[in-house]
DNA sequence: CGCTGTCTTGAACGTCTTCAACCATAGTGG
DNA sequence: CCACTATGGTTGAAGACGTTCAAGACAGCG
């Protein structure tokens, strides 16, 4: 059973009014997953509405090749797997607890009822299928440009203006991406972002820290990002 | 000012009450656009719902390499810019005529008027937006996949799926592409897409036609889609 | 006829992948 | 404590693949 004021601090579900609030309290579920833990597999099928409440879920695709592709991250007050529950009834990827996780789910059901009865919800979706749009959209053109160097580096930069931050030094961008993981983001392989991110490494452009990557000059990473590659 | 059983016809539009249905006869414009007009450009402010009522539409976007991505086409009843009516104020992408097109408008005010008032209009948006994530998606995987000529076959199944018609002979896929245009869609060189398309016409794996292009065995054609290539 | 646009082919080059080996670290069980 | 194993990172060399540039074919159209 949640807290009214947590359930109220939840971007989807604010401005829903107290009955909406309390009825909510009533019905959301929340599990927990370790890290590396996996939420559910492509293919299976999708009666449930899934949200972050803590931690981060990773949401990826095996491709016909065998390559893993990294759709997209999805962290706190992010819901996942809503396309699926709108548009098919099993999942077209894989989503796992990138690290300890806290899931809220509702059932079906109870998600279409959400959204039936209250405008301001269905509003919320709209708001949010349209950024995932724009963030796939955005992905689209980052795997379209021509080399791998320029991929991991537009890569980077859209985490920067996401969620990164000023430190003394440069830009934090706090991600946690293995190599393997950056190769799956990029669509290219480890052995290559391992070369190309240790040659940034020696050449002060990107420096891996231990929460992250620091970019000192992200002017300087932006002029690799735009050439072909150089 | 359209005839109401013309709006009624129209997916987006149907089942809205007659009183609406009037509504909007008075306020849908029709614009008319030769082959090869631009409709918008990118960045330009966008104060207008645009629909495709005859025709073809094609949205792209020239990238910092000065490549040109073809984001997608849409077609009768297909709405575009949509994405940027609701989340920005400038278009992030070129929409142009690629056959010669009737297009339907409506102001943004309209627009967002339409939408409050009817939970049917809403939900017709909620299920396009999802439509289009899961075709933006299912693109982002294509463009994953290693290989150029995987990349074509994957893209020409996705039209077979979606408009494909069984002729004698095989599928046909009724889309008018230039090879300049598939090397657009599937982010590669133009030689090199010509290369690979006439080897499939000396293997009989998929023949240019002048309405389309036929795929004898599909089956075949996915083959080379799965495999890394060769 | 010359022009323009799309399509086509060839050869050289560069990038990325592939495969193989190796290092470092952390965790496990004897 | 150490050997053992797993995981993530790293480097090198060979080769495949795609791009690039340059040239030419072919059609429609003034």
């Amino acid at each position: 059973m949640l807290d009214p004021a947590t359930v109220r601090r939840i971007p989807r579900f604010s401005g829903l009014g107290e009955e909406t609030e309390t009825w909510l309290c009533g019905r959301l579920r929340l599990t927990r997953y370790a890290t590396g833990t996996t939420i559910f597999y492509e293919g299976d099928p999708c009666d449930h509405f899934y949200m972050v409440h803590t931690g981060e879920v990773k949401v990826s695709k095996m491709l016909e090749s065998g390559r893993e592709l990294i759709l997209d991250f999805f962290g706190k007050g992010e819901a996942f797997g809503e396309v699926a529950l709108m548009d098919g009834d099993t999942f077209p990827a894989n989503a796992v607890a990138h690290q300890n996780c806290e899931v809220l789910t509702l059932t079906r059901a109870e998600y279409l009822e959400l959204l039936e009865g209250h405008p301001a919800a269905a509003r919320s979706v709209i708001r949010d299928l349209t950024l995932r749009l724009h963030a796939m959209r955005r992905r689209v053109e980052v795997l379209g440009e021509g080399g791998v160097q320029s991929r991991i580096a537009q890569m980077l930069l859209i985490y920067a203006r996401n969620v990164g931050r000023e430190v003394d030094g440069g830009t934090l961008v706090p991600v946690q991406l293995s190599r393997n993981e950056v190769a799956s983001l990029v669509c290219a392989r480890m052995e290559t972002v391992i070369r190309i991110m240790s040659r940034w490494q020696k050449e002060g452009l990107v420096r891996t820290a231990n929460d992250g990557f620091l970019v000192p000059n992200p002017d300087a990473l932006k002029a690799v990002a735009l050439g072909n590659d150089g």
